[in-house]
RNA sequence: CGGGGAGUAGCGUAGCCUGGUAACGCACGUGCUUUGGGAGCACGAGAUCGCGGGUUCGAAUCCCGCCUCCCCGACCA
């Protein structure tokens, strides 16, 4: 490709929005551009980018037996009230009405689709396992895009759906596609780690993410770097020591003057904090009021209590005049003569006896608060947020809290679909038998986003070559004093094209400085000089981006560096 | 949706407080010179100052409303 003619343009200065290394060099070496937010175009050198991604993703994909087809973007809205999800997502979903006033949605993901399309093909045992998959453009009305191309709105998304007779079956893909995603990773230039995560609006029964250690990342990994245990914040359980025996003493009120935060409580009482309770409070999108109790040294677990009122349509925290109606008092408030409420409580706050709790009236709490006896909770569960040093829950040794960014994940969804298309398959019994289903996503644009984070310095973008969208940065200088420039510059490129590996070649009548800028910029692996000078040391001067070592090479030299990049 | 910030030429900015001919750098066009690390000189093109309304003789500037974008939080590949 001839740079002159690329349709593109690089940008000297940092563009104001940017703030992320990835999304400033993107923007800064023409390879996207933003429409709106979260909505990028991708420009020719962008759209090569992606197209080797996927190509690597392709292929891991074809090797474990997954096959590759195509879903529809627009889906009639029944689709998606068969799976109840239609009102189970809520406003992230983009909804529209076709001509003729049918309900119509873009697609987030494709479970429904694949779910339906199995009640419709699957017939027999004799047809299982199968896995397909599909790349497609999702359009998911994020509350907020961020960080360029690493949370936007429509992207393109690898998502592939396994089919199996039965939860063993289903392990099996599950471990295939695993053992894919690590090669695609590797294959990327990607370090992943696998966690441990929440089923979230997938529903099922088992989910790994795999995540890239970064500042920026919108999720926190719990991590032990002792024995490698790893899991999402979200989910990690990490064990609480068991807390003091004791008698439970008399119920006694006391006044606690403006102490409407544990820490003033635990200051004005000269207690340590994990001898309090705290009480938070959220309202669940089904209509909930949920006060959630926890020892007042550590922190709500969102995710866990979401999951443990078995919630629908969100949780927001509550406002205080809901939790008055339901008889409690916003910073001294606990379950103790609450009504209308579903109580949830940590299970370590549930047998740590004498606590001191709200007495829901302003400045007052209670001591000595034991949960069965002064209030009964409704449910009993894990709440806690891991902590940076809480033990490691297989190995006990102190874990580390990192920012990670989810590339892709895997999830084991079980009969959830499949049920609600009546997707059955008749078994060697003859009877007919659910089919069991898992799905498996991967981004490509925010891997791309990935990769650019991972490798760029303080020149650019340093494409790792499997993904890089030319072979090489050909810069010639000269070529006006020295007829034998262009034409050595004219051969490589012809030569790159044959090859089926083409390389970009900068044929403007620009200043060797700004070539070199603009070559280092864009992040071709290797870059070519081709000047009077090179051709005096006896041919091409190859400088490997990554390091910037330098050689001269010849000419058939460089052609077979081309044809193998 | 809550909090913070910003919309002036393709990009980066100044001007706004204190109303009076829209400015600068880069990029872009033409010519000459230059040609291994973001070249020089000259000439030139490019902006209804986010949109709408108001105040005023006069609005980028003051007032009101709206839109958009970015960042921080609640959500996800």
């Amino acid at each position: 490709m001839r740079l002159s003619k690329l349709f593109f343009t690089t940008l000297r200065d940092d563009p104001a929005d940017a703030e992320m290394p990835s999304h400033r060099l993107l923007l800064r070496a023409g390879y996207v551009r933003q429409l709106g937010s979260g909505i990028y175009s991708l420009l020719p050198l962008g759209f090569r980018v992606n197209r080797r991604v996927e190509q690597i993703v392709r292929e891991e994909m074809d090797r474990i037996g997954c096959q590759e087809m195509e879903m529809p973007v627009v889906h009639p809205a029944d689709v998606w009230r068969a799976s109840g999800r239609y009102d189970a997502v809520g406003p992230e979903m983009g909804r529209f009405k076709d001509r003729a006033g049918r309900d119509m949605v873009l697609a987030m993901t494709h479970e429904e689709v694949v779910g339906l399309l199995l009640a419709d093909i699957v017939r027999s045992y004799r047809q299982l396992p199968m896995m397909v998959y599909h790349f497609q453009t999702k359009w998911r009305d994020e509350p907020r895009a961020r960080g360029g191309l690493i949370r936007v709105r429509e992207f393109v998304m690898k998502d592939a759906y396994s089919i199996d007779r039965d939860e063993a079956g289903l392990d099996v893909s599950y471990w295939a596609q695993h053992g894919a995603y690590v090669r695609i990773f590797e294959r990327l230039g990607l370090k992943t780690i696998a966690v441990s995560s929440d089923v979230g609006m997938m529903g099922g029964s088992q989910a790994h993410e795999f995540m890239v250690l970064n500042p920026a990342g919108e999720d926190v990994l719990v991590l032990c770097e002792a024995c490698g245990y790893a899991a999402n914040r979200q989910v990690a359980v990490v064990p609480r020591p068991d807390p003091p025996q004791e008698e439970p003493l008399p119920l006694e009120e006391i006044a606690t003057p403006g102490t409407t935060t544990i820490a003033s409580l635990a200051a004005f009482l000269g207690i340590g904090p994990e001898r309090t309770a705290k009480a938070a409070f959220f309202m669940t999108g089904d209509g909930r009021l949920v006060s959630a109790i926890v020892r007042g040294d550590h922190e709500v677990n969102e995710t866990k209590l979401f999951n443990a009122v078995k919630a629908s349509g969100g949780m927001r925290p509550a406002q205080v005049e809901e939790i008055r109606a339901a008889g409690m008092e916003p910073g001294y408030g606990s379950p103790i003569g609450a009504h209308d409420t579903v109580v949830v409580i940590d299970e370590l706050a549930a047998r740590s006896a004498n606590l001191v709790a709200g007495a829901n009236r302003e400045g007052f709490h209670n001591r000595n608060v034991n949960h069965g006896r002064d209030f009964q909770a409704d449910i009993v569960a894990d709440l806690t947020t891991a902590m940076e040093g809480d033990p490691c829950p297989t190995c006990g040794q102190p874990v580390i809290l990192r920012n990670g960014i989810e590339v892709g994940n895997i999830f084991k969804l079980g009969t959830k679909y499949t049920d609600a298309f009546g997707a059955t398959y008749l078994g060697e019994d003859g009877v007919a038998h659910q089919i069991v289903m898992g799905s498996y996503g991967i981004g490509i644009g925010r891997n791309v986003a990935c990769i650019v984070e991972a490798h760029h310095d303080d020149k650019g973008i340093v494409w790792p070559a499997e993904v890089a969208p030319y072979a090489a940065h050909l810069v010639s200088i000269g070529a006006a004093r020295e007829p034998q420039v262009a034409e050595i510059a004219e051969r490589l490129h012809a030569f790159s094209i044959e090859a089926g590996r083409e390389i970009l070649w900068d044929d403007r009548d620009e200043s060797p400085g700004v070539k070199f800028t603009d070559a280092e910029l864009l992040g071709m692996p290797w870059i070519l000089t081709v000047s009077p000078r090179s051709l005096a040391a006896g041919g091409v001067e190859v400088t490997e981006r990554a390091t910037g070592e330098r050689s001269t090479r010849s000419i058939e030299a460089v052609e077979a560096l081309i044809a193998g990049g």
